[in-house]
DNA sequence: GCCAACGTTGGC
DNA sequence: GCCAACGTTGGC
């Protein structure tokens, strides 16, 4: 089992609204680094979810791989902002996992939280310029980024 | 709104 | 293949 973390901005798409979804394919990423780790992810992967660009930025919740790697159908479509048309139907170039909604947790785990607490040394989201919206976690990081939600 | 950091594009 | 220009991300 591995761990994750995936940006976004709450105006575009919140915990709160995975919530009320349960589900969500993870469309627009058209970053080749954040790609390569979703098509890393395997069924049952935890996923830390953060929010970016926000009043309160920091994990919020928590979420799980339901479907590995699949084209991202977005990548296709002429009139959406993710339509990218140097991709080729028998070669997609962009692919997305679907994630379902774990828990929101009782407070953020701020990203201040974050750059405070030993131990998170290493951490792919404190380094610095770090811009990835999908990187992996360590396992000890992840158990300690949890264990900060309350 | 600013700007540092980084990725991508395209001319050569 | 280099690199300047440009676009985007994301914290502040």
């Amino acid at each position: 089992m591995k761990y994750w973390m995936m940006k976004s901005e709450p105006d575009v798409f919140s915990i709160d609204d995975l919530q009320k979804k349960g589900l969500e394919p993870w469309n627009g990423v058209r970053n080749y680094q954040a790609r390569n780790f979703m098509r890393e992810m395997k069924l049952g992967d935890k996923v830390l979810f953060y929010h970016s660009n926000a009043k309160e930025i920091g994990v919020v919740g928590l979420m799980e791989v339901s479907k590995e790697a699949y084209p991202d159908p977005t990548q296709f479509l002429a009139k959406s902002e993710y339509y990218d048309p140097a991709s080729k139907k028998e070669d997609p170039r962009w692919s997305l996992v679907e994630v379902k909604f774990v828990e929101k947790f009782p407070r953020i785990v701020t990203l201040e939280m974050l750059k405070q607490t030993a131990g998170l040394d290493g951490l792919l989201l404190l380094r610095k310029g770090n811009r990835l919206s999908v990187t992996p976690v360590e396992a000890a990081h992840f158990k300690i980024i949890v264990g900060l939600k309350k």
